[in-house]
DNA sequence: TATGAATGAGCGTTCATTCAT
DNA sequence: GATGAATGAACGCTCATTCAT
């Protein structure tokens, strides 16, 4: 009785993924939209049967993903675990994201996360609340006495995303091997990275900051 | 007797700076040639006059910035400083370059450093320099057993770069305050972020990296 | 059944007719493409639905009729004629061309034959497979003792082909009178000039060649 | 005294050389003043002290060549010669010319002669002039009994002048050789075999023209 | 004379979007 | 739902011409 409906919704994933393809490879802008169309195996009128726009298929594409990443990291802050185990199950969830859909991580960062003056300014409220929930971890985490309070929780969270981003940009332009493996430790390097830091931990607290 | 040579040197300046303040605003895509011309007063075949294309604007002005912060991280790191230090000093020219011209160093990250299909696929190699030169720093780091050795240099100049360009992205999207103390502590919280770590020194060494 | 797609076809030549009344009056280089469009009544950006660019519309224009020269002159070589109705036939060939449609004549004269940097050097190999047509004809009638052999067919199929070609640039041009009968004359005053030669008969034979 | 008049006069027929070089290589069109400029090695705002418009150029260009070629045909005509020989050195003026000077006369057949809609139409006077003269000569002979009569002599000439500049045409275009004796030859054959007629001498008169 | 910076009209082309079928 | 023909705003770029120096 639903196939219909459900043809629909097939038809509608199918272009979406296409989308995903397009933008991952010659970006938003030169990608076009009868290349979607083309790559989804429709005619391109059809595409605006489905979506209003070009910029709504982005648009989706970015909110859907971006959905699951703030509620994996509600999910996430609600457990029982320290700061830095909570930051390494997000910096997990977001390099498993990558892993799992390259093309897709890729276009979130590429044209969304970092376009100051488009999409990124219209998903402003959902990027920074991303932000603001690392940093509330890095909050707990100081309240709890497990992490210094000598960092602002908001430069922290920054450090800390910034520092995820990169490596999955590093994967993005081939800089940094992407094996298996390489996925896997990954999340350890950053984390470990950003909460122990990169100096020798017996080598006392960071003498630069305490007398400047 | 230059003063021609000059006026002309003077208007293809004002040109690259009405280019920087376009692009800042509406994106290299959006910004028109046109707008560019206005801005800067002249008429839109003189950008012609000058430049071989709207690309070559933009390729020029992120070489001859890029160039400044790699002649300033090879500076840096063949100063006698411990690499701590060396890498404030190359946070500190990244976060100096974008207090000194924000819509510069605003175009050259929305637009260049990540955009992997266009101009950071073009400027992959100066790009990539950076990183090396980072990542070298690290190493020496390590190898003067001032920096433990478990963590990958390439994966440590990442993390470091990408929370560096994530303060400044924080700024761009006004998700950070951006007065002058803040901009004076940022490189200090970043600096004490990947080289202490958020978490306690008290802390030991990471049990998670050591279990796992 | 097929009416779209006849509709679209139908469109198509009509914008092919519309460049041809355009190319005619204003040159190739002065139609502008939406010259073309508003003769056709369409916008002009369907005019790149159905054609790659201004140029793919020429190329198509010459490609098409020239074709029909070739094949006609293919077929009139394969007849069993004197090498002189031979000829007589693919001049009235090119004069019918011109009478049933001299605007694409007078385009393909003036825009493509003679244009040695542009559409005459793209398209030289059909060009000059009438030109060989020709001289395979001039060749075969001296082979057969109806035409004399110290001409070479090569000179001799240019003599007659520029001759033809000037009688349509005199109509183009307004020089010459381009009535019915002037059209039926025409290709009898070639054909009699170039192969009978403008002395008289009883004149024998080219005493001045022979003396130089 | 007047070396400096000299100078520029010098300066001038420079840059009519740097036309006709550009102007054959790269088509009228497509030539650019600034090409012009370059190959005269002076700036090209210089070209406009000297010439009104790059039109004026090819103007100048045309005329000065073509008021050689109406001269010799002027004189010619009041040879005491008989119409072949006449028009074997009007024949030979043109194909000198082009021997001489074979980017000027390329000039002057692509983009002057057969351009109907720009400068053909602005020269047609001086072009028709040339053709009238060869139909003056052509019905001289008539008159004298040397040329046979049942061919309009306008017919007739414009056939002897279209396969003259077909000749030179298959050289432009390099289908034709254009070694030293190539030119030498390519005269008398244009001529015989316009006079002389392709045919056998032997043949009688053609039948085709009185059956028709 | 000579330079080349400066102008701006003009054109080919692209492509998101609409809509009749 | 599905097609793809049709639209037209928009933009990068060219280049003949002008003119201050």
């Amino acid at each position: 009785m639903t196939s219909r409906a459900d043809a629909a919704a097939e038809k509608r994933r199918k272009i979406l993924a296409a989308a995903v393809h397009v933008f991952a490879r010659q970006g938003f802008n030169a990608g076009r939209v009868s290349d979607i169309a083309d790559q989804a195996g429709v005619a391109h009128g059809l595409v605006y049967h489905y979506f209003d726009s070009k910029d709504a298929i982005l648009d989706e594409l970015f909110s859907d993903r971006w959905a699951l990443l703030l509620q994996a990291s509600r999910q996430v802050d609600s457990l029982d675990l320290s700061a830095r185990d909570k930051l390494a199950k997000v910096a997990g969830f977001i390099v498993d994201s990558y892993r799992y859909d390259p093309d897709l991580m890729k276009v979130i960062i590429v044209e969304v996360t970092r376009a100051a003056n488009t999409f990124g300014q219209t998903h402003l409220a959902e990027i920074s609340e991303a932000y603001s929930m690392i940093a509330r971890i890095v909050a707990e985490g100081q309240t709890a006495g497990e992490f210094r309070d000598d960092i602002s929780p908001d430069y922290g969270a920054m450090a800390f995303y910034g520092a995820v981003e990169q490596i999955l940009t590093g994967w993005i332009f081939n800089l940094l091997p992407a094996g298996d493996e390489d996925f896997e430790r990954a999340t350890e390097f950053v984390v470990e990275t950003v909460c122990g830091g990169l100096g020798m931990p017996s080598r006392g607290r960071p003498a630069t900051a305490a007398s400047d």
